[in-house]
RNA sequence: GCCGAUGUAGCUCAGAUGGCCAGAGCGUCUCACUUGUAAUGAGAGGGUCGGGGGUUCGAAUCCCUCCAUCGGCUCCA
């Protein structure tokens, strides 16, 4: 028969050739890194028989289906080593996930920290042993009767909800899972692996369901990939906004005060307000109008929006004023609205683009709380855009260039996905249609790219989410664009066309950094603290040398302060080094250093955080150096 | 909310099996030193041992309960 590789070359095998004699057909070598083949898009064992004459693709490690695969493999080698360690543990499901894998265990006792040293110990048993997966494939009413015998109730539950008939069995050192495959051939295959945490997760996610108690681990054919990994996750634990943001003096939440609620120190102040000064003026350059809404407002208009119905769990209790009941705002588009409607509103005025920081309260589960990432009150940097229906896609497009340029400020890349209507949803399939076009639309005038995301949209319209890639390339939960059809209808928001009559708004929601909170919290992370010049809330240290200098330090602070520099005297009664020590610490992109020698010469010796020194420069040539990196936003 | 872990000075942490006034380093304050590119030295002050309740002659240590934090589940700006 005829094997077919992907660049086209082709090669004779002898019928009940198996994939791995086709992968050794290329080479020695490329067979040994080979996990897997697929042809078309079926996966196969590598000791699978090619069915005939077939193009086929294999699957290494470098590409993400061997990625995947490779880990599930090894989460079915955690789950024989549990089951010989505890045959009462129930298996539940083991997928690989974006890095690494999981499996769910039904066990009388949570895992412990011994419990996955001694699980990963017979992990390595089960890997020196160079177990070999075996594929059964068998009927999927022996399948039930299988797992019956077996007592795996997750099992069972799985197979009778397959559509299939015939169902694939997977067996590897004396356990047998069902899985649909594929996997690598052997355990041995796996190199480098490390159980990294065990929680409590519900089975299928629900709640309601038992609680079973997941293993998280990760694995790699390559130790130095291992280790990688795991400075990797200690450089992640490094600039945990948590630690930095107590360290470097931003933020604080008080027990007293309650969780979830987000104290901001000064110098956590400063970078919020520079960067909301910065929104500001961003705003009215593109045609936003500032607004400010109020905190609390009466039910009325919360039954009115359709919150009190569909959003109720997440808002906080009402207050009682003079009768009526009052919530605290969990979000900001009834204020829009009612600015809206404060006037007849013609064809001629639109679009009106109200923006506003608003801040908004919303209940979370205590469990979920998570230092800036996730609290119960937080400010929004919102915005509504009032538009008719043909400006929708112009109006969308002007968002998502904002975003360029506001995200590239940052530093962040991003990844845009366009989520469609949701099973449960209100409005008509033409207005989710239309919607939906002029989202694609925009996306495709501006040339971002997208990934589609279906049935993912909110219930009022449908969405385009966009994901900041940070510095160690993980994904956050960035701007928003929304088209929301449900306030619309529900305020009954119009303006008077050409033609003299009323007609609906198009209504788009969008936020651009999200939250306040959350969007300084992923900077810290991004920045590992180390702001750029602009954000930075001490943006020079003076460091006199001694106290023949301190007069001269003084009036240097004065003057850069006069041109708006952020600046702090160090004249503490320390050592040099100690000063840049503490400086260092605290992120501070510039120390001054004054001494006898710099004093005569009009020059200060400058020092870049993490670059050291860069010798003596003239006080105004710094003083230019800092203002332009200021002005023009520079990053390190 | 649920499962597990944790909570001792401003911070990081010691304090087996319950037993004299609860310790250290860093930070803070005071004094000395006047300093040349990542921690000068000495001294002093600082703690309801997360809150409440209980067991005990005696609790930071054991039990109950609440709160908060951390890792997850679910959800989300």
């Amino acid at each position: 028969m005829t094997v077919t590789y992907p660049d086209g070359s082709t090669v004779q095998l002898k019928k009940g050739s198996t994939f791995l004699d086709a992968a050794i057909a290329i080479s020695e070598g490329f067979a040994r890194k080979v996990l897997a083949a697929k042809i078309n898009h079926e996966f196969y064992d590598l000791n699978r028989q090619i069915p005939g004459d077939a193009s086929v693709t294999f699957m290494t490690f470098d590409d993400e289906a061997g990625r995947k695969l490779y880990w599930h493999s090894t989460a079915h080698v955690m789950a024989a080593a549990v089951k010989r360690l505890f045959p009462d543990a129930k298996v539940a499901i083991g997928p690989a996930i974006d890095e690494g894998f999981y499996y769910d265990f039904d066990v009388e006792k949570p895992f412990t920290e011994e419990d996955l040293e001694k699980i990963e110990a017979e992990m390595k048993a089960v890997v020196n042993e160079d177990s070999v997966f075996e594929r059964e494939d068998i009927s999927r009413k022996d399948a039930l009767k299988l797992f019956t015998d077996m007592k795996e109730p997750y099992k069972i539950e799985l197979a009778g909800e397959l559509e299939d008939k015939n169902v694939s069995l997977y067996r590897l050192a004396g356990f047998t899972d069902l899985c649909r495959g594929p996997h690598i051939p052997s355990s041995g295959k796996i190199k480098a692996f490390k159980l990294l945490s065990s929680a409590g997760a519900y089975w299928r996610g629900d709640e309601k369901n038992r609680m079973l108690q997941r293993i998280y681990g990760i694995s790699f054919p390559d130790k130095k990939m291992l280790k990688e990994r795991l400075e990797w996750l200690e450089e992640v634990k490094k600039r945990d906004h948590r630690i930095l943001g107590a360290k470097l003096e931003l933020y604080s939440v008080d027990e007293e005060t309650g969780a979830g609620l987000i104290l901001w120190h000064p110098k956590g102040s400063i970078i919020r307000e520079t960067i909301e000064n910065y929104w500001r003026e961003e705003h009215r350059k593109r045609g936003y109008e500032l607004v400010f809404t109020p905190h609390i407002a009466s039910e009325r208009v919360y039954q009115r929006s359709g919150h009190l119905e569909n959003y109720a769990e997440n808002m906080y209790s009402p207050m009682d004023i003079d009768g009526t009941p009052y919530y605290v705002k969990p979000m900001n588009c009834p204020g829009h609205i009612k600015i809206f409607q404060s006037k007849m509103r013609s064809y001629r005025d639109l679009p009106i683009r109200l923006c506003e920081l608003g801040t908004v309260y919303r209940y979370e589960r205590s469990g979920v709380l998570h230092g800036m990432l996730r609290v119960r009150g937080f400010t929004q940097d919102d915005s509504h855009i009032f538009c008719t229906p043909e400006q929708a896609v112009d109006e969308v497009i002007g968002v998502l260039n904002f975003v360029v340029e506001l995200m590239g400020i940052f530093g962040y890349t991003f990844k845009a996905y366009l989520s469609t209507r949701p099973e449960k949803s209100l409005g008509d399939e033409q207005s989710w249609e239309s919607a939906t076009t002029a989202l694609k639309e925009a996306l495709k005038r501006t040339n971002v790219e997208y990934e589609l995301d279906p049935g993912e949209g909110v219930f009022y319209g449908p969405k385009i989410d966009i994901k900041l890639r940070d510095v160690l390339g993980r994904l956050w939960q960035g701007p928003t664009i929304q088209v929301d059809f449900n306030l619309a209808n529900r305020f009954d928001i119009n303006y008077i066309g050409k033609d003299g009559s009323e007609h609906r708004v198009v209504m788009i929601h969008r936020v651009v950094l999200g939250s306040m909170e959350r969007f300084i919290g992923g900077l810290i992370e991004h920045y590992a603290g180390a702001f750029p010049v602009w954000l930075a809330p001490v943006q020079a240290v003076v460091m006199p040398l001694t106290d023949a200098q301190r007069d001269f330090a003084v009036s240097l602070v004065d003057k850069m302060r006069l041109v708006g520099l952020r600046v702090d005297l160090d004249d503490r009664n320390e050592k040099i080094n100690r000063k840049i020590r503490d400086a260092e610490e605290m992120k501070v992109p510039y120390m001054l250093i004054l001494g006898k020698r710099e004093i005569e010469t009009d020059t200060v010796s400058l020092r870049k955080r993490r670059d050291g020194d860069l010798g003596a420069v003239p006080v105004e040539d710094i003083i230019e150096r800092i203002r332009v990196e200021n002005k023009e936003k520079t990053r390190d």
